[in-house]
RNA sequence: GCCCGGAUGGCGGAAUCGGCAGACGCACAGGACUUAAAAUCCUGUGAGGCGUAAACCUCGUGUGGGUUCAAGUCCCACUCCGGGCACCA
């Protein structure tokens, strides 16, 4: 029998030197070049790891190695990302304290992580729910609360330096203006509630627990809220200095969501109010032909007549009854109630009624419009509708009649109808129009240039027992204090019961010992806030926690950060595409944030960004246990080795491609790794006979240099799965040659490291060292053995390959073209035929061109 | 509906700048070794044609057009699949 790889034994064996030697351990050496290798963090679930999770953590692993064996002092930690909801609802259910539930949870995804040789440094290990770590999270949360936005300098600035309106001089009033501008605020919203969850969820959240049979209604509550909308700028435009996948960066932009246009002033009639509102298309203001409000609108109920009361007030009560869900259904037709107000067209003078309609969103710009159902699509449906009139105002730029009360021409074309005494747009193509038309409401004081932003503020307080408690206190009078850096962390209470108060309020709420106390430092009764914060807080900072995991005075030293962080932030970040929105975009902000106040010395946290691919089951299906097609990493792992699982899920196809597992594929694989094992060793594990001091045939030189150089550059592009295509074919070239030098085996081992750690270590043992391999540095390509004295080139007739010959590397461009001349197969294709042109490409082919 | 990806043998995929399509792996078939099997090694493997064979020829990268001496790669139109957004004025 044919000695197989003992790869349980030699992985245990190298995992327990690496533990011993601290192989892994990171120091704060400054003096070489560093490089940043992030995973994100999982969320220790119960199930464990599934075969997806290795994928981004093998690739973020092979390029530490790598970076390592180069002589970068490489950062590559791990943590724990372990408050939310998944743990408190398990907790319940088992009646088990989720501190206890994560602890046993965290040990598994450790164990597991270990048995697959990720050289992560456990000394730098971080998890949210430790009170040495959130003490940091709700000392930036305060951060937050207690700075304001400064626009004229673009930047965060301490609150103490908010300038006070002269108008207030009340204590209780500049408190109140502070309150109104501070970057962490309280609103009364109406927001997603979930009564069997007795939380709040964030928009984003909705729809995953919608799934899952939960339901979720609107409803007004006191919520924590973070202005992140202050940062839309800066978010959407330092987008462009990073490397990150299209996609994502789309999908932010998307999501901040920028538009160009005026706001406007419609005046009421019979009334001194007026209706602003946000138009993209200020250059179509005289085809507006009615306005129409939120039924939220704080003018609702006075535009409404007595005559329209009942209508509105029934079709208000009945939009707050509609999810934003239901509301935001493009398939339900469009809704609404005449209020039997009217408003004047500043553009037109004419009266143009006020309607109320949901497809009107209250939290988007004015939460009212001029609606021009002529050049709007949702305008025009719902002038159909309601029998509302449409005046065209913009023709097709061809000058083709378009037909307006058939279909609504929404495109840029040229202004007609526009115009009165003081302003005429008539024959402007629509970029002039709208500027004329914005200049126009800018002198008359009635409107002006506006950019409005999709994004919303960032809800940031939860209903739930496990999350950061939020450091504020309240005073019996309604007052409210912060806390103080010395008082953190504030601590989460030791309880039991972990069930919602009932009441709208967390479970925090009925620890009484925890929520009423006296504050000690003014001596007064006070309450701490009871809500807590989101799972993404303790992801929003996590990366710089890890630069100094231990530190007790600060989250981070400025020399640490300035060290790993650096001018562009974490090298290489890789995870889940399903966080390439919220929580890119949240950590970007929060670290905005810290840089306004010299924290963190890089605009942006994460230079290159990548997501992988998602396994899917071998029947080609999403893994799920419902589908019972999950494959668990332990059993892969028990069956061929760690190595064979790292390797195999490089190998199936590109990184960030979803594909599917194959059993056959890890077979494959396995047999890949015995074979360069007995490259090296007999049975027994001795060196083998074949495996001698010789040197290297120039064609082995040749392979070896090509290989170290593909090996290399797409380790760089992360396209591991040609590389370990090259590896394979040199392997197969080692194994068919009667000898094999040492020095090529040796190449070999140290290209093949990275990938499968544990084989690497066993093999440079058993050449003969007894240091690691990862000691040694990284082959370095000869780009001189790469050079051939011959080449193959193709010989063409008319593009069509009929021959090949083999030419001297730097044979003349003349003698090239003799070259075919002399070819049998070409001259048959060429009988009869007159050569026109002849076509050289050096090096690959010459094509003759004949009739 | 809009935005972003993608489509290549029986399967996963490769082809980095427009220059030999199908590297590498899987699966399959034949052979060697073996009493036999497993393991291992060797050979073959896009489709079709012609052939005893070697060789040779034709077709072929979702569909239809185009540019070019030359297209999987560039351009135009479309089909299907995946992801995201979705009344954001």
């Amino acid at each position: 029998m044919t000695m197989a790889y003992p790869f349980t034994a030699v992985e245990s064996k190298w995992q327990s030197i690496w533990k011993e030697r601290r192989s892994n351990a990171t120091p704060d050496d400054f003096s070489k070049p560093k490089f940043y290798a992030l995973d994100m963090f999982p969320y220790p679930s119960g199930d464990g790891l599934h075969v997806g999770h290795p994928e981004g953590y093998t690739a973020t692993d092979i390029v530490a190695r790598f970076k390592k064996m180069q002589g970068y002092n490489v950062l590559h930690p791990m943590g724990f990302d372990a408050f939310g909801l998944p743990t408190e609802r398990y907790s319940m259910t088992h009646n088990i304290h989720p501190a206890e539930a994560t602890a046993k949870n965290v040990a598994n995804f450790k164990r597991q992580l270990n048995m697959l040789g990720f050289a992560y440094d456990w000394e730098r290990e971080i998890n949210t729910t430790e009170p040495a770590y959130y003490k940091w999270t709700q000392w930036m949360f305060l951060l937050i609360y207690n700075s304001w936005y400064d626009d004229a300098t673009e930047k965060a600035r301490p609150i103490d330096e908010l300038p006070i309106p002269q108008h207030l001089s009340e204590p209780k009033e500049i408190e109140a203006y502070r309150d109104s501008q501070r970057l962490a605020f309280i609103s009364h919203i109406p927001v997603n509630w979930c009564e069997q969850l007795g939380t709040v969820l964030a928009n984003e959240e909705v729809d995953e627990w919608k799934e899952k049979g939960y339901t979720v209604e609107r409803r007004p509550m006191r919520q924590w809220m973070l202005r992140i909308t202050k940062y839309a700028e800066r978010l959407l435009k330092d987008l462009d200095s990073v490397q990150w996948p299209n996609s994502t960066k789309e999908m932010q932009k998307h999501w901040i969501g920028k538009s160009e246009g005026a706001e406007a002033k419609f005046q009421l009639l019979g009334s001194d109010e007026s209706i602003w509102v946000f138009t993209t298309r200020p250059d179509t203001m005289f085809g507006a032909t009615y306005l129409v409000i939120a039924p939220e609108h704080s003018l609702a109920d006075r535009i409404t007549t007595d005559e329209y009361r009942e209508a509105v007030a029934n079709y208000k009560a009945q939009a707050a009854l509609k999810s934003d869900l239901d509301r935001t259904d493009l398939a339900t037709e469009k809704t609404g109630v005449f209020t039997g107000g009217y408003a004047l067209n500043p553009a037109t003078g004419a009266k143009i009624p006020v309607w109320i309609a949901d497809y009107v969103l209250a939290h988007y710009g004015f939460g009212a419009i001029m609606a021009v159902p002529a050049h709007d699509e949702r305008d025009h449906e719902f002038a159909k509708r309601f029998g509302l009139p449409i005046s065209q105002t913009v023709l097709p730029e061809n000058g083709t009649v378009w037909d307006c009360e058939e279909t609504p021409f929404t495109d840029d074309g040229t202004s007609i109808n526009s115009s009165n005494s003081e302003i005429s747009l008539d024959g402007l193509s629509t970029a002039e129009a709208k500027r004329k038309m914005t200049e126009w409401l800018e002198n008359k004081g009635i409107g002006a240039r506006k950019i409005q932003y999709r994004l919303r503020d960032w809800l940031f307080s939860r209903q739930r027992y496990w999350g950061e408690p939020i450091p504020i206190m309240y005073y019996e009078d309604g007052s409210r204090r912060a806390l103080d850096s010395d008082e953190l962390p504030l601590l989460l209470p030791d309880v039991s019961d972990f069930k919602p108060a009932g009441t709208g309020e967390s479970p925090l709420a009925n620890v009484e010992k925890w929520v009423n106390f006296i504050d000690k430092k003014t001596g007064r009764r006070a309450r701490y806030e009871t809500n807590t914060m989101p799972q993404w807080a303790g992801s929003c900072w996590y990366y710089l926690r890890y630069c100094d995991p231990h530190n007790e005075n600060e989250f981070c030293t400025a020399e640490k950060e300035r060290y790993w962080l650096g001018k562009n932030g974490v090298d290489l970040y890789i995870g889940g595409a399903e966080h390439a929105v919220l929580h890119l975009l949240y950590a970007r902000f929060w670290h905005k944030v810290l840089f306004d106040y010299g924290y963190v010395t890089s605009a942006e946290p994460f230079a290159r960004v990548f997501h992988q691919g998602l396994i899917l089951a071998e029947d080609g299906r999403k893994m799920s246990k419902s589908f019972k097609n999950v494959v668990n990493p332990d059993e892969v792992t028990a069956k061929y080795g760690a190595d064979a699982l790292r390797v195999f899920e490089m190998f199936m196809g590109p990184l960030e491609a979803s594909k599917p597992w194959s059993t056959n594929g890890v077979e494959g694989i396995s047999r890949f790794l015995n074979r360069v094992w007995r490259l090296v060793a007999d049975e027994g594990g001795v060196l083998s006979d074949l495996l001698q001091n010789a040197e290297m045939t120039s064609e082995q030189e040749y392979a070896a240099h090509s290989t170290i150089k593909k090996v290399a550059e797409d380790i760089d592009l992360l396209s591991f799965n040609t590389a370990i295509s090259a590896m394979m074919i040199f392997t197969n070239e080692l194994t068919a040659a009667e000898i094999r030098p040492r020095a090529a085996i040796e190449i070999l081992v140290k290209l093949i490291a990275p990938f499968a750690p544990h084989l690497a270590e066993e093999l440079w043992s058993i050449l003969g060292n007894s240091t690691s391999v990862f000691e040694e540095k990284f082959p370095i390509c000869d780009v001189s053995k790469l050079t051939r004295k011959t080449v193959e080139i193709v010989l063409q007739v008319n593009s069509k390959i009929r021959s090949k010959a083999i030419v001297h590397a730097d044979i003349s461009r003349e003698d090239l073209e003799k070259t075919g001349l002399s070819d049998e197969s070409v001259l048959k294709f060429l009988d009869g035929l007159t050569v026109r042109k002849i076509i050289v490409v050096p090096g690959k082919l010459v094509n003759y061109i004949a009739n």
